[in-house]
DNA sequence: CTGATATCAGAGGGACTGATATTC
DNA sequence: CGAATATCAGTCCCTCTGATATCA
C-alpha cells in the first residue's frame, strides 16, 4: 500500500483504508435511496401515484378513518402537505373528505371502494419495485436486510 | 402493549399487514437515510464542512489530483455543483486550484496539507457520527449491514 | 466537427417553517 | 385562556437540466 502518511501523526486506528469512501454507511444509504426513490417513483407515476398516496391509502385501510393531523401522524408526511396529498386522493376519488360533526375543526378522511382497489394495485406495483430493488439478495437475507433497517430505525425515532 | 419475541424467533404473524407500511425496504431507506444525513450534516457542520467537503478531500487523498470532472466521477457529485464545493474548499484553504498547462480546459484539483489535517479530522467526526448511527448493531451486524448495502449499490449502479 | 471541460442560471421536488382563522 | 386543526405562503436544500464559452 502507498499510502502517504506524515510521520509527526500516528495511527489513530480511524477509518482510513483506501475504500473508506466506499465503506461509509451514511453514504452507501444515501446513494442507495436516491436509486430506490426513483425506482419507486418512477414506478408509482406510471400507475399515476405518488408514495405519499400509498403511505395514505394504506393507513387508511389498516387504521380506518381519520382527521389529517391523525394521517399525518400515522404516515410522517408533514401536516402542512397533507393537504396537497388528501386533494391529489380526493381528485381522483381515493378518499373521501367529510367535516366531522364532532369536531368542527376536523375532516374525517375515509378510503373509498375505489381507493381500497387502487391500493391492492399498489401493492402489486410496489412488490414487484421491491422484487427489482433487492434482487440481489436471497429471501433470508432480505429478511435480514429489512430486519436491520427497522432497528436502525426504531433506535433512532425513539431516541431524537 | 409490545409483543416482546425470542430474538431466534421470527414474527409469525402470519403476515396481516398490519406492518407492510413498516416493513417495506423502500420506506425505511427513506426514513433512515433523512435520519442518518441529518446527523451527518449537522455533525459536519459542526466541523465547517458538509459531506462533499468529505468526497472530494478524500477521493482527493486516495486517488491523487484530477480536473473537476474527473473529481465528479469519482465522488458522485455532479459536474455543474463541483464548482461551488470546490469554492468552498479554496476559500478555506483546503485544496488548491490550478490551471493544466497540457489541457487548457482544465483545472487540476490538488489537496493541501492542510487539506489532509481536515481531512484526518472530518474521518474521526464520521466515526463518532457512525457509531451512533449503528448504535444498536454489534460490530458483526455492522459488517453484515455494510456488507448488503454495497451488493445492492453495486447491482444498481452497475444495471442502471 | 465532435467531444470534453468549467461555469452559471435556474427548474423541480421534498422537507420543513411560520402565520392565520377557526374551533375545542 | 391555551391547544389543536386545516390551510396557505414561502424558505432551504438537493439533484439535475440547459446553455455558454473555451479548448482538444
Amino acid at each position: 500500500m502507498t499510502r502517504s502518511e506524515p510521520a509527526d501523526m500516528p495511527d489513530d486506528g480511524a477509518l482510513r483504508t483506501p475504500d473508506r469512501l466506499r465503506r461509509r454507511a451514511s453514504r452507501l444509504l444515501s446513494q442507495l435511496t436516491m436509486r430506490s426513490d426513483r425506482l419507486v417513483n418512477e414506478g408509482l407515476a406510471r400507475a399515476d401515484s405518488r408514495k405519499w398516496h400509498y403511505a395514505v391509502l394504506a393507513s387508511l385501510e389498516e387504521y380506518g378513518p381519520g382527521s389529517q393531523a391523525e394521517l399525518s401522524r400515522r404516515s410522517g408526511i408533514y401536516r402542512s402537505d397533507m393537504v396537497g396529498v388528501l386533494n391529489e386522493l380526493a381528485e381522483r376519488d381515493l378518499v373521501e373528505r367529510a367535516p366531522d360533526p364532532d369536531d368542527r375543526r376536523r375532516n374525517i378522511i375515509t378510503i373509498s371502494a375505489r381507493g381500497r382497489r387502487h391500493l391492492r394495485l399498489l401493492d402489486h406495483v410496489l412488490d414487484d419495485l421491491h422484487e427489482e430493488l433487492l434482487a440481489p439478495l436471497d429471501p433470508a437475507e432480505r429478511d435480514e436486510f429489512v430486519g436491520l433497517l427497522i432497528r436502525l430505525l426504531d433506535h433512532h425515532t425513539r431516541t431524537p
